[in-house]
Parts: structure tokens; C-alpha cells; sequence
DNA sequence: CAAACTATCTTGCACTGCAAGGTAGTGGTG
DNA sequence: CACCACTACCTTGCAGTGCAAGATAGTTTG
């Protein structure tokens, strides 16, 4: 898969997911993985920077299987910035989209 | 715009529209600036990258207005990476669409 | 005890887009 | 002629992000 395309995206992702309940770091990338190709070495910075930034908080949660997992929640703020995120990623594809398909029809 | 989400997309735009007929640099910038915010200082690099690479050739043709233009031709083997880097885009697209919907209907 | 798995984290590299500039040629206006 | 606007090309160094590679540590199973 094409490195350069996830650039940007996969915060995307991060946002989507926990947009829809808390997470470990683990676990997001394992559902992530389900559709794009993602290392762990990317996810652990990305919640790191997000989380200082203020789009997120973590709590820990013991585990029976393992270390502890650090659960990500998303804030109010982190979800107005996933909602505008999201609009421009639509917006993005579509302007490809759109270089793309005029160079097939002429 | 979110720079991050050009990362290699630009390289697709380029691609399509050589794909479909000669540029010069400058046409190239236009064309894309319709649909996607771009800079001549990422075409410039990249057109000369792509070149040499062997998936461009480049000539030049006088102008009227200005210096004299360099056009780019899209090699066979240009052509080829052109079809998957195409399909390997709209995979992606999918791929990152599922993640977000997922997201919003759980 | 050792292997396999879950789970977290760090470091430094590679790639790519961009800002900011420079260089030149043409055409028009005063 | 001097000046500006426009077209068109190019370069340099920086910033952001994903990844490979590896370290650490706990639990479970053979």
C-alpha cells in the first residue's frame, strides 16, 4: 500500500473511532488494520500528540490479559475538530475525484 | 486544506492528467489549482523526479508569451504505475470510508 | 522455565509538500 | 526607454508524518 496516501488519514481514523467510544491503543490498531495496512510504532505518537493537544484524555484500566491499557476518550473540542476533518476529507476525494475523471473523459 | 492528505496524491493528479494528453509545468499547476490547492514549488520537484525515473520525457516547444515551455509525455511504463497507483487510490478511499462509517453507525 | 501473546513505548530515518525566493522572456503603458 | 504585469521555469531548506526496529513488561500455556 502506498505509505504517502495514509498521510493525514489515519489521524482521521484514530478520530472516527474514538468518536464512537473509548479505545486502547491496541485495540485501534487492530481496527484500523481491518482495512488499511498500519504499524504500532504510527498509532502510540499520533494518541500522544492528540491526547497533548487536548483532543483527548486517557484513563488506565487493569487487564487480565497483560499490561494495563491506557483507554483514549475523546473531548468536545476533539470531536468539533473530527467533524470539520472529516467534511474536508470528503471534500479532498472529491477534487481528486474529479482531476482524475476529467482526465479520462477527454 | 490539510497538507498531509496530498502526500502522494499530488504524484496521482500528475499522473492523470499526462495521462491524457502533454503539459508544460505551469498548465500542470493550473489544472490541478481547479480542483486542489498546490504550490509550483511541489510540481517543479516532482515532474523532474517522475522523469527520472523513466515514467516522463520532457521537450520543449518556443512560446509567445514567455519562456520557452517544457512538456512532459507520459512513458508506456508511466502509463502502467499510472493504472495502479488509480486503483490502489480508490482502495484506499474504501478502505478509509469503512473506517468512518463504521464509526458513525455503531 | 521458555515461548507466545498482549500491550505499551521510543528513536531516528525517509519521503513529500510548501514557503520563499530567484531567473528570464514578452507585451503594454507612460 | 523605464516600468510593470504576466507567463514560465527553477532551487533551497524546513516541517510534518508514517515506519522500521527495537525495548519493556505482564499473562498464559506447554
Amino acid at each position: 500500500m502506498n505509505i504517502q496516501f495514509k498521510k493525514g488519514v489515519l489521524e482521521l481514523c484514530v478520530f472516527a473511532i474514538l468518536d464512537n467510544g473509548d479505545c486502547y491503543g491496541y485495540e485501534l490498531v487492530n481496527k484500523i488494520s481491518e482495512n488499511i495496512l498500519i504499524s504500532e510504532g504510527t498509532i502510540y505518537p499520533l494518541l500522544r500528540r492528540l491526547t497533548n493537544e487536548g483532543y483527548f484524555t486517557s484513563y488506565l484500566i487493569e487487564s487480565s490479559e497483560g499490561p494495563p491499557r491506557k483507554y483514549y476518550k475523546i473531548t468536545a473540542e476533539g470531536s468539533k475538530v473530527y467533524n470539520d476533518l472529516k467534511d474536508e476529507w470528503h471534500q479532498f476525494v472529491l477534487g481528486v475525484n474529479r482531476v482524475i475523471e476529467r482526465g479520462e473523459k477527454n
